[in-house]
DNA sequence: TATTTGACATACC
DNA sequence: AGGTATGCCAAAT
C-alpha cells in the first residue's frame, strides 16, 4: 500500500456521524465533537467537513454552527447550494439561518446515545 | 519541527 | 446589535 495518509480517523469518525443525521434535520459543529468526546475541537469537525469534498456521501448542509446559521455555505459549489439542500428537505433558511432550528436539531450524543 | 490556518464557541466591548 | 478578542486543537504548509 502507498505511503498516502489516507484520512486520518478523526476525520472518519466525524464523517461517519455526519453521514447518521437523518433527513431534514441538522446538527451543529459542537454537537459532532461533543458525540466524539472532543467538545473543544468543533472547528475539528469544520474543518473534516473541509475534506470531506474527498466523499461526497458527506451531507455537509446538514451541519451548522451553534446559531443555526449556515457559515459554511461559501465552501459549496455555490453560496446558495447549501440553502437549496436545506430547503429541498422541508428546513426553512431565513436570511442565512435555519428557522426552527432546535426543532430540527439532531444531536447524536442524544439520537444515538449508548 | 515550527508556524499558520480555520465550515466553532464563548466572552467581552 | 454587532464587532473584536481569546481559547481550542488538529490538519496543512
Amino acid at each position: 500500500m502507498g505511503t498516502e495518509a489516507g484520512s486520518s480517523d478523526f476525520f472518519e469518525l466525524v464523517w461517519q456521524v455526519v453521514r447518521l443525521i437523518p433527513r431534514s434535520r441538522v446538527t451543529s459543529y459542537g454537537a459532532v465533537a461533543n458525540y466524539l468526546g472532543m467538545k473543544r475541537s468543533a472547528r475539528m469537525v469544520g474543518y473534516a467537513m473541509n475534506a470531506s469534498h474527498d466523499d461526497p456521501t458527506i451531507p455537509a448542509h446538514r451541519v451548522v454552527n451553534r446559531n443555526g446559521l449556515l457559515t459554511g455555505k461559501h465552501h459549496f459549489g455555490k453560496p446558495d447550494q447549501m440553502e437549496k439542500l436545506l430547503k429541498a428537505e422541508g428546513i426553512k433558511v431565513k436570511e442565512d439561518k435555519i428557522v426552527n432550528f432546535e426543532k430540527y436539531f439532531w444531536d447524536p450524543a442524544v439520537e444515538l446515545k449508548l
